[in-house]
DNA sequence: ATTTTCAACTTGTATAGACAATACGCGAAT
DNA sequence: ATTCGCGTATTGTCTATACAAGTTGAAAAT
C-alpha cells in the first residue's frame, strides 16, 4: 500500500477519535460534533478528503449506518459534500446564509406586549395593470384586490402596507375585516405559503407616505418587498414601509 | 377499536398513497414529497397527527427505517414535529425564515462582472473603549484593531466599512494589505467563522459619511451591523453602510 | 376517590447485511 | 498509442431486527 497516504488517513482518524466528546449523547451526534470540531479548529481544511465510511466504521467500531447518518446530516447542512464513488470532503463555504425570521407584524407587536391597531386606507377590487399583472404572474386586466393598511404599535404608526392579491386564489379577500386578522395571516390560511422572496432596501418617502407614517420627509425607511407563492402560483405582492428608527431586521447563522 | 378514529387514520393513509409520485426516486424521497404535498394542499392541517411509523410501514409495505428517515428529515426542516411516545404532527409555522446569503462585498461585485477597489481610511491599533470592549466581549483597555474602509464598485463608492477586531484572535490584522484581500476574507481565514448575527436598519448619514459615500446628506442608507464568532469568541464587529439606491438584500424561502 | 403500577404504543437509536449506482484506474485488446 | 472492459473502492438506499426511552391510559391497589 501507499504508506504516506495510509499515515495521513490514520492521522485523520486519530484526530477524529481525539475529538469525540465523552458525553452520553447518541453516537451519530458525537461523531458529527467531532467532525465539526476538527473543521472549526482548522485541523481539517476545505476540500480535504475525509476517511471513508468503511475506515470510520473500522476505527470507531460502530455500524456503517451510524457513520452514514452523521455524514449525511452534515452534508445536508452544508458542512461536507459527498460524491458517490469518490468520497467525502470538507465543504468550502463561499457565503454565509443568515436566517431572518419574518413574522406577521401583528404577532411581532403582540410578542413585545404592545397593542396593535390597523387603519384601513384602501380595500378594493380592480383590474390588474400591466405592472401589477407582472408582479403576480397573471394577465393584464384580470381581477385583483388592492389594499393599503397602516399598522400601529401603541398608537404610533410603524408600517405602511401596500398590497395586491391574486383574486383567483383568495376570492373573498375584500370581504375580510383586517382590523381583526392581518392580510398575512388570512392569506396564509386560504392559500398556505410554500415559497417567498424578500427584497430589503433603504428608501426615503414621498410626502404622502411621510404623512401617513407621521415622520419627517427625510427620515430613512426600511422597505421590504415581499412576494409569496402557494403551490407555484403567486398569491400576493406586498410593499412594507417602516420608519428606520422604529423597525429593523435581525438575523443570525451558526450554532450547530 | 374506535371506528371513527380508525376511519380517519385510514383516510390519512389513503391520502398518502394517492400523493406518492410515480417516479423512480428513492422511497424515502417520494414519501417526503407525498407528505409535503398533502400539507401544501391543505389536506393535512397544522397540528394534525400523522399516522404512526408502524401504520405507514403496514400501508406502504416498506421498512420502518425508510419511513423513519422521511419523517426525521421533514422534522429537521421544520415541516413536522415529533414527540417520542406521542406521535408525529404537522408543524404550524409561526414565522417564515428567509435566507439571506451574505457574501463578501468584493466577491459580490466580482460576480456582477464589475471592478472592485478599496480605499483605506483608517487602520490602527488602539485600546478598547468600554463600548468597544462590550461589542467584542473583552475587557476595557485590551488591544483591538480599528479599520475604516470604503469599497468602490466601478469607481463609485458603494459601502463604508467601519470595523473593530479582537487583536488576540487576529494579531496580524494591521499588517495586512486590504486592497488585495478584504477584512472579511482575511478574518475568515485566520479565525474561521462559526456563528454570526446581523442587524439591518435604514438610517441617514452624517456629513462625514455622506461625503465619503459621495451622496446627499438626506439619502437613505442601509446599515448592517455584523458580529462574527469563531469558536465562542467574538472575532469582529462591523458596521456596513451603503447608499439605499445602490445596495439591497435579497432573501428567499421555500422550494423544498 | 386517590394513588400506584403496568402494559401498550410511540419515537429514537443502533446493528448487520445486502444490493445498487457511481467513479476511477489498470490491464487487455485493438 | 488508444480504447475498451472490468474489478475495486466509495457512497446511496433499503431491509429486518433489536432495544431504549418517553407517553398515555387503564387496571389494580390503597
Amino acid at each position: 500500500m501507499n504508506s504516506s497516504l495510509a499515515v495521513t488517513t490514520q492521522s485523520l482518524l486519530n484526530a477524529l477519535l481525539g475529538a469525540l466528546p465523552n458525553t452520553n449523547a447518541p453516537i451519530y451526534a458525537r461523531l458529527k460534533s467531532a467532525i465539526t470540531d476538527n473543521i472549526n479548529n482548522g485541523i481539517w481544511v476545505a476540500e480535504q478528503r475525509l476517511p471513508s465510511e468503511a475506515e470510520m466504521v473500522q476505527a470507531l467500531g460502530v455500524s456503517r449506518m451510524t457513520v452514514n447518518r452523521a455524514l449525511r446530516e452534515l452534508t445536508a447542512t452544508g458542512v461536507l459534500h459527498r460524491q458517490q464513488g469518490v468520497g467525502t470532503f470538507v465543504a468550502s463555504k463561499k457565503a454565509h446564509s443568515a436566517l431572518f425570521e419574518v413574522h406577521d407584524i401583528a404577532q411581532e407587536i403582540a410578542d413585545r406586549g404592545h397593542t396593535h391597531k390597523v387603519e384601513i386606507v384602501i380595500l378594493q377590487e380592480v383590474k390588474a395593470s400591466t405592472d401589477q399583472a407582472l408582479r403576480l404572474g397573471i394577465r393584464t386586466g384580470e381581477t385583483i384586490f388592492k389594499s393599503e393598511l397602516i399598522h400601529f404599535e401603541n398608537n404610533q404608526p410603524i408600517q405602511l402596507e401596500e398590497r395586491i392579491v391574486n383574486a383567483s386564489l383568495a376570492p373573498d379577500y375584500s370581504k375580510q375585516d383586517f382590523t381583526q386578522l392581518t392580510p398575512y395571516a388570512y392569506l396564509n390560511r386560504v392559500a398556505p405559503i410554500t415559497e417567498g422572496e424578500h427584497l430589503v432596501e433603504a428608501v426615503t418617502t414621498n410626502t404622502y407616505e411621510a404623512n401617513k407614517l407621521a415622520i419627517d420627509k427625510h427620515q430613512a425607511c426600511l422597505q421590504i418587498r415581499r412576494r409569496t407563492w402557494s403551490n407555484q402560483q403567486i398569491v400576493t405582492s406586498a410593499r412594507l414601509l417602516s420608519p428606520g428608527h422604529l423597525f429593523h431586521l435581525f438575523g443570525h447563522f451558526g450554532r450547530p
